[in-house]
Order: C-alpha cells, then structure tokens, then sequence
DNA sequence: TATGAATGAGTTTTCATTCAT
DNA sequence: TATGAATGAAAACTCATTCAT
C-alpha cells in the first residue's frame, strides 16, 4: 500500500509541475501561441510525458481553469467568513475587493476564467470537469447571493432575485474589467482600471439600497 | 464612363459578396477555425480572389468590424435623435434598448465587437483602419456620456464623471451579455438574458439617480 | 501603309515602355520578386496588355538581355574601331576597358547577362531570340578574338587558338567581377573590384606575350 | 549510454540521410524549384520530419554548403600537402588539378558553391554557418596565396600581392568553368572544358612567371 | 513510466497566366 | 487593342497527437 500511496503522490507531483509548466508557458506566450512543445520543454520533460499526464491541451488548460477557480473560491471565503456579525454592505465590499484582489495577483488565473466564458473551449473539456467548473463558479456566486439575501432580509437592500443581483454585479465588474483591460478602451475612458471597478461596484450598490425608491 | 461605373458597382458588389460568405463563415466556425478557403469556397470565388479584394484575414475582419459599429452607431444615433425633448432617463433608456436590439439582431457582429476587446489584433490590422473603429467606438460612448451630462445638469442624476459613468454602463452591459452568451452560466443564473439585461440597467440608473444619498 | 507604318511605330514605342518598366522593376527589385503586377503598374497599363507585347516573363527578360547585349557590343565596337592602326595590346586593353565600363554603367544588364550564364533560364526562352542572343554573343567575343590574332600574327603575343584565349579572358573577367560582387568574398580578399579586374587583365596579357617561353 | 549512443547515432544517420535527398533534389530540380515536399518525398519521411532536422530550406543549403567546402578543402589539403619540398609551380598545379577534380566529381557541390556568391541567401542562414562558410573558404584560398608567396619567395614567381593574385587565380578558374557549363557559351568556344580550364590556368601561370618582363 | 522521433493535415499568402468584355 | 477580374496551383512552415522502444 505504502508503495501504491508512494506512487500516487509522485503521480500527483509530476502532474502539478507540468501544470505549473504549462501556466507559465501559456500566460506567457498566450495560449494559442504557446505549443505542447514549450509545455514540455518547460516542464523539462518529453512531449509524449505531458499526454501521459493530460489527454490533452484542453485537458491542461481545464485543470488551469479549476485551480485558479479554487483560488478563487478560497479568496472569496475568505473574505466572506463572518469572524463577527457584518453588515450585508460590509460582506460584499469585501468580497468585491477580494475579487479585484484576484484580479490584480492572478491576473493570468483571472484572464483564464474570463476567457472560459466566451470560447468554443468548452466541448473539448472532458465532461466531468466541466461539471467541476460550473459547480465551483456556482458557490462563488452563491456567497454573493447570499450577502445580498441578507441585506434584502435586514432591509438594507432590495432585490427581487438575489441571485440575479449577484449574476449582475459579478456580469458588470467583468465587464469593467474587460474594458480596462484594452488599452484602445482606456485611451476612449481615462481613468485607472480600479476607479473603473470601484465606481462599477458603488453604483450597483446603490443601485440595490432599499431606500432606493 | 458608364463602363467604369458599372465596374466599380461590380466590384463593390463583389466585395460585398466576399465580406457576407466571411461574415458567415466566421461566425459559424469561429474566427480562428475559419479558413480563407472557407471564405472563398463559401463566396464561390477562388481563393485568389479573396485576396484580390483584401489584403489579408485580418483586413476581413477589421471590415466587419467597421460594418458592425456603423450598424451600431446608426441605431444608436437614431435612438437618441431628440425629436422631441426627452428626459436623460429616457435618453438612457432608449440607447440601452438599442444596444439590446443590436445585441439581438446581429448577434454576429455583436460577438465580434466583443471580440475586439482581446487579442493582439491591433497590430496586424491596417493602422487607418485601427483609428476610425476607435473613434467609431468613442462616438457611441459619446452618446452615453451626453445623456449622463443632460441628467446631471438637469439634477436628476449624480456622476462625477459621466464619461466614466458611461462606460460603467457599457462594460456592465457587456458583461451580461457576456455572461448570458454562456450556457453554463445561463444554468447557474436561471433567469433570460433580457432579465439580465434590463436588471443590469435598472440598478446602473437607480444607482446614478440624485436623490440617492 | 502610312497607317500601318504608325501602327508598328505605335507598338514599337508601346514594347519599349513596357521594356522600361520591366527593367526598372526587375533591377530594383531582383527579377524573382518583381512580378507581372509590378510591371503592369510601372508600364501604366494593364497585366493583359503585357501579356499582348510580351508572352511571358521570361520573354521580357530576354529583351532586356538582348537590349543589353546590344549596348555591350556598340560600347565593344566603339572600343574597337581603329580611328588608327593600333598594337594588339592596345585593343585588347581598350576592349577590356570598354568591358569595365558596361559593368560600371550598366550594372544591371551586366548581372542580367551574367545570369543568363546560369540559370535554366534558357528554356523558356523562345528559340528565336536564343539564337539572337548566342549571335550577339559570339560577335562580342570575335573582336577579342580578332585582337588576339592581330597580336599573334605580329608576333606579341602567343597563343594557339585565340578564340579559346578570348574565351578564357572573357571567363577571367566575369570570374573577377563575380567574385567581388559578393560582400563576403570582398572581405576575403580586400582590394578594390577595380584592381581586381586590372590585375586579372595584366597577369592574362603577361600570359600571352610572346616572349614568354 | 548505449541507447543514447545509439540514438544520437540514428539521429545523424537520419540527417544525412535527409541531407542526401535534398541534394538529389535541390541538383536535380534547381535550388528554387525544389520544395520541401520534394526533398520529404524524396528522403521518404514527412515534411514535418524534415523541419525536425532543419530549421528551414535555407538551413539545409548551408548545410550542403558546409559539406561542399569541407570536401573540397580536404582536397586542396591533400593536394597542397608536401611529402616532398615542391616548387611553387608544382603547389600551384596540383592545387588547381584539385579544383578541377573537384568540380568534375562533385558538380553539384562545385554548382552550389558557385551560387552562393549570388543572392541575398546571407540573410536567411543562421549567423553562426555563415561565418563557418566564410571561414572555410578562406582557409581555401589560403592554400592558394601560400603557393604563390613560396613562389615570390623563391623567386619564380612575381607578385606583389599574393592574395590578390590567388583571388585572381580562383576567380578566372571559376570564371572558365561557369562559362563551359553554359552549352550556349559551349557553342561558342568549340573547345572541352578541361581545356578552357588549364588555358585559363597556364595563362595566368606564366602571368605569374617572374622572368616576364 | 518515460522518451522523443515521426506524422501530415492544415494555414496563409503569392503570382504567372487567361479570358470575357 | 486594352482591360483587369479571376484563377488555382504552389510553397514554406506549424503543431497536436501518436507510438515504437
């Protein structure tokens, strides 16, 4: 048993180098330019290794996917875990600034999900991970829910569908981040990339305070 | 002279021609997996004759582009046009629902200004051309702006800075449909993307009106 | 007749346009990446209006080869001429001196010339002008012939076959200016193009005087 | 180690064995002409197994290059080597009768020697086997330069600049042998080429010959 | 398990030549 | 005679994936 556990950690080990490999080669190249040539070479490993360990190009940029979604996810705990009571205000700035925060010290991770959600990317991921994916993005924005559900139970805020609310804003501060992203955009809007973000935030809170007739 | 007019109609047509079976061909496989054989075969001329009429992939692409912001700014324009005075509110109202319409009538172009946004296909496009969808884009915004500034002059809304307001609006809006284009997200916010959409909205505009303290 | 004698003169002028055009691009150029569209462009007409004058690329290039040769033959004639009885040295000195200074006027009918010694060129020639060509040629090289057995029958100079001897200086230069003509052979052998020519043409001569057992 | 021995063994073997197709292919259809299909075809691999062995077409040239030069400079070594003390004259024959071995056992080497003085084929070779080719040529015509030095040494020979004089010497060889390989030019000169050759190379010789005032 | 040699379909772009008008 | 639109065969190079060892 010893040797089978010996193994599979090793397993598990190689697996995570040519990960790490492959992310480094493709945020730097891009991932259409990078080839499994540079994967391997990275990883200094042969090619025929790396299809040992993934079925796949796709297959690598899933695992990516859902490692920097589990980053995520933990950020977003992190920044929800309620060590007091908070307000429903107080929860989503900070789950707001966690998400900027990933943002900025992830911007690869973060590039990654984004471009998840435009991409023919998706049929070629074997199905079970792709079940992952979606489960995970489902509990970050579950935690978002869930604050703006308690600010619509303490009054604070008003919103019909909470989790509609939180599709909203996660929809909205991407899309801030898109724009900011391109340069030709930020020549059209001069302001810095986080006035863009906070601004985007702030009107949405607004947007969903109660006294808000 | 009549020979030379039919001519330049002929080839104008032609070119045409060339941009609709691109148009068609990208939008169903994809602007990276779609060929200039697939271009040429799906316009019925010989690939030689593609490039007769442009210089390369990208060119094609950049005149969609061109095409899609002209249709956009049209509609937009026309959904500002003042033919009588309107309210700022309503001013916004009407360029979003615009902005709704294009995003529904010509998904294809939609996607592809979205697909602006990414790639480093800057470089590899005629720089005039780079320019004029630039400041094609910025007139849109403009519009937004201009409706901001209305509303605040008029005290109805509050923005420091309308132009940044503007493309809060903008990237918030993309960012629904961005989010809405994806099945996956669609299953995790259950709602339509007009839903989204106007969700969106509302919450921008309640969060811009002044009354909000 | 005077209508088709303005008909000729008319086409004559056109072929020599278009001769023009080829030649400006085919030197600025290099004859492998100048195309019919470059010569069409230059010449002011159309690509099948080319074709109408010339039957194929190749065929401009024989043209020129020949309008070239033409020039080198008047400017070796012209060498030639006895105004007054002259030595054999002095001829060939004259006609090698005339042979730098096409090379020098006419560097690009010279490296065209020198192609032809190349190149599969031939082929695609039409036989006719082939014929031509060779002619010309070979009148070029009968004064230096002529030279040599001037030399011979007055006793400076020594040689068997003075056609082969023609030759043989006739390959010496070429050899010479080839050589020179490459940058990296100019840092082998770091001298002036001219005092490799000179050199070449003194050690031929030295090598056919009589005296010389 | 075995393995690896016997892998870099194979690995060489399969180069040449590309190296040889793209000889046979590059001699036969012309430097242009061929294409990399060919030279796969011909080595009986894919095109991609080609790009595995060499960068690019250019690469392979050089690489022919390279293997020319090495042959003929073995040969001028072998032919310059002094069992015995020998005459300039003597150096100077046996150097020559090397080149012309040369020339007639390798005429494909021999061709594409000749041709790299021409193009802008600098450009398209890695840095490093240009420098190798410049140096191996150089080396060449050192031997040359020796010979004629000994030779103004011993006072059989007068030349003020050896250097130049063996630039002359190579430069009229190739000179007569690119002439004679012309049939056209063949034509024109009834004589064999071997023939042109050694004229060329007598003449030149006594050129040399100090007692020639 | 690990290697890395081999594959070959696929990609964009070029250009001499033809031909209907 | 002149036009210029149309052709389509090349051509060089890439790269994800497979497979014998």
């Amino acid at each position: 048993m010893t040797t089978a556990q010996r193994r599979a950690r090793e397993k598990a080990r190689r697996q995570q180098e040519i990960l790490e490999a492959a992310k480094a080669v493709f945020f730097e190249k891009g991932i259409h330019r990078a080839t499994m040539d540079d994967v391997a070479a990275q990883a200094e490993v042969s090619k025929g290794t790396v299809y040992l360990y993934f079925q796949s190009k796709e297959s690598i940029l899933a695992h990516l996917l859902l490692e920097g979604l589990s980053i995520l996810l933990s950020l977003l705990k992190a920044a929800y875990a309620p060590q007091e009571p908070l307000s429903a205000e107080k929860h989503l700035r900070q789950l707001v600034e966690a998400y900027w925060q990933f943002a900025q010290t992830y911007p690869d991770y973060f590039r990654l999900l984004l471009a998840l959600d435009r991409g023919r990317f998706r049929e070629r991921v074997p199905a079970g991970m792709y079940q992952q994916i979606l489960m995970e993005s489902t509990r970050g924005l579950e935690l978002v829910a869930k604050a703006i559900r308690q600010g619509t139970r303490e009054g604070a805020l008003t919103a019909d569908d909470p989790l509609l609310a939180a599709g909203v804003l996660w929809g909205a501060l991407n899309g801030a981040l898109t724009l900011m992203a391109n340069p030709v955009r930020q020549e059209m809007i001069p302001v810095e990339p986080k006035a863009m973000f906070d601004t985007t935030f702030e009107l949405f809170l607004r947007g969903l305070q109660a006294n808000n007739r």
